[in-house]
DNA sequence: TTAGGGTTAG
């Protein structure tokens, strides 16, 4: 970046140097190429320097530098420029309100948020299909659906057609909240408008129905997915398992695991994890560990948090000298133990075995054990 | 491609 930032220099130069003065395009592109890096100096830098070169930043520039600073949280430094564009005369538009709102709703300012919202309403700004989706999604991501819905509803009524995105978005929020029956409302409502749902729609009612246990009601929705032709992702897939070896249904997960390849897909770290989490639950290690070679012949690399889920699984189950196979690799790939798995392994030495134990892990662990006879 | 956003799994 401080490269390209140098190269940004040079260019401005030589075009001064034509006679050709960089405008409001050439800088807006400058600034939003390094808002996306979130390079905060540069941007600024870049920002201070149209102004001392006598151009005053307009719309785009202003909508720009506030989206940067409201996506890194500095919401005291978005509303300045906010104030300083209003003070200079320029009027915000639903680009400028968009990330500032937004900004507002990840740190849960959410007295600032409806301020604003008025304010946007005031100045005659309609809001659109893109503020309404990032506005509902923070707030079911906040558990606040019942706000979302009414979101939803002022867009309607406001004439801004909600398409397929917004409803996975509002489904979700649903689920979050374990309110499935209103989810499940939602996917015939859009159905009857005309709507398609996607594989996200089923998906997150899947995985909704799944985490209320209700493993009956996900099967009903993988049929109207596979009836209505949609195709499952590798993400449906891995849902759609869990639920399986969640409801105890482990043949019928097996069966979805084998299909996975005759539908065009193959399983990936997340699938394996799931299943190999299972094998050694039931206590078939063999059958395990062959699952696990078989995918890295595959070319599917077991990443840190598979390494970990799995040395917890064995430990859990007492397989000491398997989990210290697997920690090697942890070791040998320079990943990091996470606290739930040294927590574990703190937990065996407390048992008197301490000695015993460190002749079965890596070196590198020990002091884990050691933890657990203090 | 001059500016804003977004969904699912261990």
């Amino acid at each position: 970046m401080e490269q390209s930032f140098h190269e940004m220099h040079c260019l401005i130069d030589l075009m001064v140097g034509n006679g050709i003065a960089p405008n409001h395009f050439v800088y807006n592109i400058l600034i939003s190429a390094y808002a996306q890096e979130e390079t905060v100096g540069e941007v600024m830098h870049i920002f201070t320097k149209m102004q001392q070169e006598g151009l005053n930043p307009d719309v785009a520039n202003y909508g720009a530098v506030i989206n940067l600073l409201s996506s890194i949280g500095r919401m005291d430094d978005a509303m300045s420029q906010y104030n300083q564009m209003i003070t200079e005369g320029l009027l915000p538009g639903i680009i400028v309100f968009t990330p500032l709102i937004s900004g507002f709703c990840s740190c849960g300012k959410w007295e600032k948020v409806d301020e604003l919202f008025s304010e946007m309403l005031d100045r005659g700004i309609c809001p659109d299909t893109v503020f309404f989706n990032t506005v509902m999604d923070h707030l079911c991501k906040n558990g606040r659906v019942i706000e979302a819905q009414d979101l939803f509803d002022l867009m309607v009524n406001m004439g801004v057609k909600p398409f397929v995105r917004d409803y996975n978005t509002l489904i979700h929020g649903y689920c979050l909240v374990g309110k499935m029956d209103e989810g499940r409302k939602l996917l015939d409502n859009m159905c009857s408008i005309g709507l398609k749902p996607d594989d996200f729609t089923y998906s997150i009612l899947i995985d909704g129905y799944s985490m209320k246990g209700r493993i009956g009601d996900a099967l009903i929705v993988v049929r109207e997915m596979l009836d209505g032709k949609v195709k499952p992702s590798i993400i449906t897939f891995n849902i759609m398992i869990g639920a399986l070896l969640k409801g105890g249904r482990k043949e019928e997960a097996k069966d979805l695991f084998d299909g996975i390849w005759a539908n065009g897909l193959v399983p990936d770290v997340i699938t394996y994890s799931l299943m190999i989490q299972k094998l050694i639950e039931e206590g078939s290690l063999q059958e395990s560990d062959d699952l696990f070679l078989s995918m890295e012949k595959n070319g599917c690399v077991a990443d840190s948090h598979m390494l970990n889920a799995i040395v917890r699984s064995l430990l859990r189950k007492g397989e000491v000298p398997r989990a210290g196979t697997y920690l090697s690799k942890i070791d040998e790939r320079v990943f990091t133990l996470e606290a739930s798995t040294a927590g574990l392994l703190t937990a065996l030495a407390s048992g008197g075995k301490c000695q015993e134990y460190k002749g079965l892990l890596p070196e590198k662990y020990h002091s884990f054990l050691e933890q657990g006879t203090d």
